[in-house]
DNA sequence: GACAATACGTCAGCTTTGTTGACATTCCAA
DNA sequence: TTGGAATGTCAACAAAGCTGACGTATTGTC
């Protein structure tokens, strides 16, 4: 299983050994807590948490989209989603249409004010990651983005690749 | 601010646009998804949290850490984090002991058991990591690490570059 | 047309993990 | 000896996830 401090087999396969992974899993935890914290920042002042982010940056970046869409973006119940959509739409933030094709599907887009507030937290996010992607250039990115990918779930990695190829 | 479908000013900028910031963006969400899964999976079974996972995890990292050093390593409050302690501890996979020069400081150590499950929970979130590596190689994991690096907060790139340098 | 399946919403109750605030204890240091 | 730091505990609460059950409208199928 690669425990200890064993040798790797080649010179070429220096970065799996267990205390280089162990290096990108603290990365990821440490980094994460920054991802989050701009628009945490923002959410606290306005009664909203992380998880109503999540719903109006997906229905931002696929409006129209339909509550089970939704759902299997981003892999919660749909109770729990629910929760989140029914005080958007309170707050005028988010609109539910019935569909035109298949009355039972609500499309939900985001209002004008839903739209300022998902640029008000995109704002910032972007912000800090423009930043790191600047600090850290161009081919490091790449990097970045080619294991990011290969470390999702296959139906998440399936989700990430339809929007990243679908242009804004 | 860079918004809408504007040309970047050059084309070694490309990488920095709005577009290519956001498409990062989804890739943390979904990746760190991924990154978690394998463990909760496990924890599941155990009436354990992803709070516990994260105690054990720096208390093997750093054996002899004290309450407090582990509270700015996690980010949470002592209540939180005593909470999962207390169960640890009440569990048998974590001992704490008075510490020499400073009696008021608590040191945290991993039992065996606590050993044990370090090491169950570590495998799997490293299984899923190696294999991102692998399939991504060595120059995309070099800039994988540069970009969250650069997202830190400056205090825990201080953290992390500490336990980085800091071999195993 | 009857009936099963789908999409959505909602109620109730529970868990994990975070938060504040208040307060006690122990110990070090000025 | 007194003040402050480190630790721990109790209580109350909130965000956000979960399961299970149920209702309604709509759609597709036999």
């Amino acid at each position: 299983m690669a425990h200890g401090g064993q040798p790797p087999s080649g010179q070429s396969l220096l970065f799996l050994t267990d205390e280089q992974v162990r290096i990108g899993i603290e990365a990821m935890f440490f980094a994460y807590r920054g991802f989050t914290a701009d628009p945490d920042r923002i959410l606290a002042t306005k009664a909203y948490g992380r998880a109503h982010h999540r719903a109006v940056h997906f229905i931002h970046r696929s409006p129209g989209t339909t509550v089970n869409n939704l759902l299997a973006i981003l892999g919660v119940t749909k109770q729990s989603l629910n929760r989140v959509l029914r005080s958007l739409i309170a707050d005028g933030l988010v609109s539910s249409t019935v569909g035109k094709a298949d009355k039972r599907e609500r499309h939900l887009h985001l209002t004008d004010a839903g739209a300022a507030l998902e640029r008000e937290l995109s704002d910032a996010q972007r912000d800090r990651m423009r930043s790191a992607y600047r600090a850290a250039g161009p081919e490091a990115v790449a990097g970045f983005r080619e294991v990011l990918e290969a470390m999702m779930d296959e139906e998440m990695r399936h989700h990430y690749v339809a929007m990243k190829d679908r242009p804004e």
